[in-house]
RNA sequence: GGAGAAAUGGCAGAGCGGUCGAAUGCGGCAGUCUUGAAAACUGUUGAGGGUCAUACCUCCGGGGGUUCGAAUCCCUCUUUCUCCGCCA
């Protein structure tokens, strides 16, 4: 959610860059302002009646100590009319509070400078590229052959237990995933990153403070008989935890790292490109999130882009970085890199990976704060990734990793497997 | 699920109809002393809105009510604690 007093101070550099995204901001801009001076001239009556009201109440009470009772009865009628007046003012200004605060709902984030134009994820720019792309043999499979052929992931069984995009993984598959978790996690506390184990059900104003609602409501398993949101990424408790909090400078930065499962409700999506674990309801994933000040937030989500490159760097797996472009770019972010690992098997880029800079998007919302060198209190800014999203990586591993003597497992991961091989 | 108690500033904790945005202690910050640090002492220290700055307004778990006036009384919800029941 964009500030108010931002957009009254850069109004038209806000309004040049939302159009990058295709988003026409000016009228809502307006509306917003105009809002915002109602709002502010409604305070103002609104205050001077309680002010002569609490006054009056003084009055009243002193007399009666003096015993004029009176004397405090005539002052008695004055306050009735001023209560009236009170409540209706408060409750415009509620009203105006209320609009405004839609409004701002609808505004997308305003994109920084370096994220290129374009339409859709056609036009991302590929701005790193690393790792060879395996030549495999002929008998080369997709990673749901493998899956079935080395009994690791069982569809199927998970369509009868639940429905499809809910996988039973079985043996080694099992072994390998909760292996990658381990290493990713190892990996982000060497960084830095404080582990953590969070809830993996929401209420609505976590949901409402990452940006999840209101506008991805129906991509949310929603439990009704409580009111509760399945997370669809562990961005939403983890960001959440400081929700409202005023922290002091040397709190930050904050770096948090969890694993957790996802939900993604992904309605309306099918196909051949959903196919195995390229898109599921459930899936696992370990997550990076940052807060920090507002002058670090580029350079911590450089190293956050580093950090994940050293991961997959270890990992050996043929990956590209690519700078998204404002028609692609989430709602809630300043500018994002993802990370896609080359499916050799698929013959396409699979995304793993999503490094995002909010600014004080999130924590506009959320209202976390911090107190700067001369007690100032200023938004922090938010930063997230994923190091990283489960399945694509075991997908990309398997087709990349196969050989004709079985899948031989990247190096790094053995001491965490327990083994070599899947034959 | 049943019975009882409670929720106050960063923390602890008083206040139980007007003088309360709130005593006191701890913590934080600034200063005195010290070669430096600690201790001691002095001062300062909640948040939001509003204003050029004051003034002023709002906030004592959330919501509603009584009253001229509510942290204080009433209703309701939520949470926490204790006891009981059920249970991984």
């Amino acid at each position: 959610m964009l500030e108010v007093k931002n957009i009254k101070a850069h109004k038209d550099a806000y309004c040049e860059a939302l159009k990058k995204r295709n988003f026409e901001a000016e009228e809502i801009f307006e509306e917003i302002l105009h809002l915002d001076e109602e709002r502010r001239s409604t305070q103002v009556q609104l205050d001077e009646i309680l002010s002569e009201s609490n006054n009056l109440s003084k009055q009243i009470g002193q007399l009666f100590k003096n015993g004029e009772a009176e004397k405090a009865n005539q002052l008695k009628e004055k306050t009735t009319h001023l209560k009236d007046d009170s409540k209706q003012l408060s409750i415009q200004m509620n009203t105006t509070s209320d609009k405004i605060q839609e409004l701002l709902f609808q505004i997308p984030n305003v994109p920084h400078d370096s994220v290129p134009t374009g339409q859709d994820e056609a036009d991302n720019v590929e701005i790193f590229k690393e790792g060879d792309i395996p030549e495999l043999t002929k008998n080369a499979l997709p990673h749901w052959e493998l899956a079935k052929k080395y009994d690791l992931i069982d569809f199927e069984l998970g369509n009868k237990i639940t429905g499809a995009g809910f996988p039973v993984f079985k043996g080694k598959g099992a072994r390998l995933q909760r292996a990658l978790i381990s290493y990713f996690l190892d990996k982000n506390t060497e960084a830095g990153y404080n582990e953590l184990q969070v809830p993996h059900l929401v209420n609505e104003e976590s949901a409402y403070g990452t940006g999840q609602l209101p506008d991805k409501e129906g991509q949310m398993y929603h439990v009704t008989g409580d009111n509760l949101y399945l997370i669809p990424t562990s961005e939403v408790p983890l960001t959440n935890i400081y929700r409202q909090d005023l922290l002091n400078a040397n709190q930050l930065p904050i770096q948090m790292t969890t694993y957790t499962p996802c939900f993604r409700r992904e309605a309306g999506s099918y196909g051949a490109h959903v196919r195995g674990l390229n898109r599921l309801h459930q899936f696992d994933k370990v997550e990076l999130v940052n807060i920090v000040k507002p002058e670090d937030s580029y350079e911590v989500l450089d190293q956050m882009v580093e950090h994940i490159k050293g991961i997959l760097r270890e990992l050996e797996l043929p990956y590209r970085i690519l700078r998204l472009c404002a028609g692609d770019l989430g709602f809630t972010s300043a500018l994002t890199f993802d990370f896609e690992l080359y499916s050799t098997a698929q013959e396409r880029w699979l995304e793993i990976s999503s490094a995002s800079n909010f600014e004080t998007f999130q924590a506009n919302r959320l209202k976390i704060r911090y107190k700067d060198k001369n007690n100032k209190k200023k938004l922090v800014h938010t930063l997230n990734g994923s190091s990283l999203a489960l399945p694509r990586v075991i997908a990309g591993l398997l087709e990349n990793c196969q050989t004709d003597e079985g899948i031989k497992i990247p190096e790094v991961l053995v001491p965490y497997t327990g083994f070599e091989w899947i034959k």
